[in-house]
Formats: structure tokens, sequence, C-alpha cells
DNA sequence: CAAGAAATGGAATAAAAATTCTAAAGATAA
DNA sequence: TTATCTTTAGAATTTTTATTCCATTTCTTG
């Protein structure tokens, strides 16, 4: 029942280089097949990380067991484990980050310490920038500057959560010259604040799920009466997307119940600077 | 036992795009749980692909069946058979993700100079996340949770372009049962917003330079009368700091002539988090 | 608003997969 | 060579996971 290769201070690999690294020194000491299924996994990896036992015993030329006595012989609990490292690293570009996540959501159970809060919070940020590298596409980024720049007046349309992104858009475009009015719907006053929107102007929509129902809805207001709509959003399935002319993908990483906002920023702040010099070359 | 909504001259998706395709062509006739999961499915890819259908089920807040009936809905045999899809694009998607980047830079003319707007304010975004791992201190962020977790109603202060900051305070402090008042200046009258605090309360002020002058003086107003002030600013020489009992240094970076807000939004999460579990121990 | 159809939740079942166990083969060393 | 220890193959078993089924709820539609 002891783990015969794997001393106790040996550490068991976390990740897919040091899993190799610990093959690879451990190559001429390893009896036949494990050797065999050493050279077949680092040959392999996406077939480790996909395949079943049986599989991938076959591929290999080798039993089912033998890949439970070959992860055991490395320290892990059995196959499964084994394969976890290889699934890791085909999972995402930075799984460091998705595994310590998941490490600080694990020991909420306890306490959790207050340092462990912060940095699962920068983590989550961190995570939602990188994400937002590949979700928005330089063309529609381009076209929602293009239908800002057009607009005579720009209408910021965001309510709780994301209250804050429309709110910092009006600071940016007030700094930058460009008209807009936020939407606060101070005294349920929303539909009457949108109310003086043309065709000329445009609606810069915001909202994550859950969906606030007024942002939909006026949204979908504006777009009825032709008023070109941005919408910047989480997923395809947004109401919003169906109202909008433009729509930007920003999904943001969660910690616990909340939610990142950093990508919305940083798009933000984008988006405006952007349109702001698109209309300087006009 | 037929399949219902895929017909038979449709072809059923084999790869990831025309999945994709199908599912928001499909979006606005599907049932409720099917579209909820199909927008699961467009936002966590990686989850579908390596996760069982106990385990996504729960992720999506659905029953396990309604995974197989998604999947035959679609024209698959079942779950597996769609699950396959998605391992398929993973295989793909791993060696060429430098290659999509690449064009991503390369990507004509108008588009290169917004994208690498977004990539800037991105950049930022993350230096300043970077940054703030380091400069706030845990004693610091502990005994200023402990400050506002003492508090019985928490005034919050911030102005211009850390307002977004302070109304999420207001959002964050809300669903989390914590009585919070968000000082707004509506109508210039936010010494009267804050003249019913007392000692028992905390005030929870931010401010960056340039600072606001009505920020720090309001925060000034509270210490005179000996109310716990806990401030986030951006050097020791803020006027913030004198009024202060607990200050958290944040230094943003900047891109052009604006400043990231991402870590002050981590920050926010984790202060807000951290106080509710305060309180909820007390 | 009632009848029928579609969709859903949840337990029951079937299928697939991982793991364990044991006998036998293969090494190693006296 | 033989005794002993390690490794292996393959079947048996356990565990995990996907799928099916049906009673109940929720939508449609006349």
């Amino acid at each position: 029942m002891e783990e015969r290769s794997a001393s106790v201070t040996d550490a068991i690999p976390e990740d897919f280089e040091s899993l190799r690294a610990l093959l690879l020194a451990r190559r001429d000491t390893m009896p036949k097949r494990l050797k065999q299924l050493a050279a077949f996994a680092l040959d392999h990896p996406e077939e480790v990380a996909f395949g079943t036992v049986a599989g991938i015993a076959e591929h290999a030329g080798v039993q089912p067991s033998t890949l439970v006595r070959f992860a055991k012989s490395l320290g892990y609990d059995g196959f499964s484990h084994l394969q976890q490292i290889f699934r890791d690293r085909l999972r995402e570009r930075f799984p460091d980050y998705r595994e310590r996540l998941r490490v600080l959501r694990d020991s909420e159970g306890a306490h959790v310490h207050s340092a462990s809060l912060l940095e699962g919070f920068t983590d989550a940020a961190a995570i939602s920038l990188d994400r937002m590298r590949e979700s928005v596409r330089p063309e529609e980024f381009s076209r929602a500057i293009e239908t800002l720049a057009k607009a005579d007046t720009i209408y910021l349309l965001g309510a709780r959560r994301v209250f804050p992104v429309s709110a910092y858009f009006a600071y940016a475009f007030g700094k930058l010259g460009v008209r807009a009015i936020l939407i606060d719907h101070i005294a349920q006053l929303g539909p009457e604040q949108l109310a003086t929107a043309t065709e000329r102007d445009a609606v810069l929509a915001i909202s994550f799920t859950p969906y606030s129902p007024v942002t939909a809805d006026l949204a979908a207001a504006a777009a009825r009466k032709n008023i070109p709509v941005v919408a910047i959003t989480d997923s395809a399935f947004s109401p919003l997307v169906t109202s909008a002319d433009v729509w930007l993908e920003v999904a943001e990483a969660d910690f616990g119940a909340f939610r990142s906002l950093s990508a919305s920023f940083a798009l933000a702040m984008a988006l405006a600077v952007g349109t702001a010099e698109r209309r300087a070359e006009a």
C-alpha cells in the first residue's frame, strides 16, 4: 500500500512542467511499462487529458491498471488525479490563477483571512482583464467608437452593479468634451431622462447578469426609436444584444458572490478616449 | 424518441463555431432552461469540455437531465457527444493562441490604433493590480475592516473620478446588509448628508490626485467630530492622511491622461466583503 | 379559462470508467 | 539454480457518470 518511488519529501508535481521534469529525471530508473507510459504521456498530452483509462491504455500498449500504477508511483491518488494536471494545462492560459482562486474559495469554510480576500479579488480582476483581451474584437471595438463618435449626445445607461461604469463614462466624456447624459434614474425618472434622445444621438447601455430589467427596457425603447445602441454586456444571450447595433463582450470573473469590474473600466476608458479622438479627426 | 428541434435537413454542428452560431440563432426560440444552458456553455466552454454532467449542471443551475435534453435538442446523441465538440475546440485552440494575438495586432489601420488603446488601458489596469499586491499591508487592511465593522452606519465619500468607487461601495454594502450612506453631493448637499454622522459611525473617504477639495474638507470635518475615518488614497502626502485613522495606499497606473481604477475596485470589494464577514462574526 | 402540449425536476437505472486484487511472469542476487 | 522481491496482465469490483423515465409544473392555444 505504500508508495514506492515517491519519497515523502518529494512534492507531487501540481503543474505540467514539474511533472515533465520529474518524468525526465526518473527516466532511467523506471520499470519498462511505466517508462513506456511516461514517454507516451509526454508525447501525447492531449490524449492523456481527454482520454479514458481504457482508451489511453490501448493506445499506449499497456493494461489499464498500469495507468493507475503509473500515477501512484508518482505520488498521485490515482489516474484521475494525474489526469487533472494534463487538463489544467489545456484549460486556460493562466491555469495557476484558476487554481489559486479555487484554493482560496475552498478555504472559505473556515474564516477567510482578510489578506486572502484581497488577493482573491485582485486575482479575479486580473483574470477578467486577460479574458477581455480575447473577447473584444478590434473590429467591433472600432465600430462601437464609430457609432459613438457620430452621435450628437451620448446617453449613458447602466443600473445597480454597473452604475459605477456609466458614472465613470459621464466623468470621462465630460473631461474629453463629449456631450453625454448620465441616466441615473433619480426619482425613477429614467424614461423621461432618455425621452429627449433622437436618431442623431446614441445610447451606451451596460448590463451584466442578472440583467437589470430597466436597462434592457430602455435600450429596447431606444432601438425602437432608431437611436443607435452600443451595448457592453457579458454574453450573446444578454437581452441587450437584440437591441444593440454594436455590442462588446466582457465576461468578468468573480470571487465569492462578487464580480470584478476591472475589465469593464479598462474598456470604458478606451472607448471614451477612442471616441473623443475619432471626433477630433472629423 | 424523435428529436424535436433539429429538423432532418439541419446538419448537427461538428465544430465549435457552427455550434455557437446555431445557439445564437436559436436564442429566441429556446425554452428557459435550455437558453440558460446555452448561455452558460458559451460563457464557460472549458467547464463544459472538462466537467461532468452533475458538476456542470450545478454550476449552471439546472438539473443533470437538462444537459442531456439540451444536447438532444441540438441533434446530438447525448451530452457526451456534445461535449466532444467542446473538447475538440480546446485541442485545436491551444497551439495557435500566439498566432491569434499576432493577427490581432496586424489587423488593418484604424483597428490597430483602437486595439492598442484598449491594450494600453488593460495593461495599465494589470499594472495597478500588481502594485497593489505590494502596497496594501495586511495589517492596515485588517484595521480598516475592524474600524468599518464597528461602525453603526458607514458614510461613503468620493467625488469626481472616484465617485464610481463609492457608488460601488453603496451597492456592495447594501447587498451585504451593511448600513451605508452614499454622499452624492446632490444639489450640493454633501455637508448636510454627512451632518447626521456620529462617533459611532465611520467615514470611508476616497480621493486621488488631484484631490477633490470637498472630499478632503468633509473628511477633516468628520475627524474633528471624532468620527473614525478610513481613507483610500494614493500617497502619504494626500490631504486625507491627516484626517484618517487608517489609510490604505493604492497607486493606480495611467495610460495617457486617464488612470486605472481596477485596483481601487478590487480593494473595494475585498473591504466590503471583509467588513460584512467581520460583523457576522461578532 | 380550460385542454393539450411542452418543458422541467428529481429519482431510478444503465453505462462507463477507474480502481483493486491476485496469480503469474520477470528480474535480482546469493 | 533457487529464493525472493518486483513488476505485470487480466479479471473482478467499486465508483463515478450519463441517461432514462415519469410525475408535476409551466406555457400555448383555441
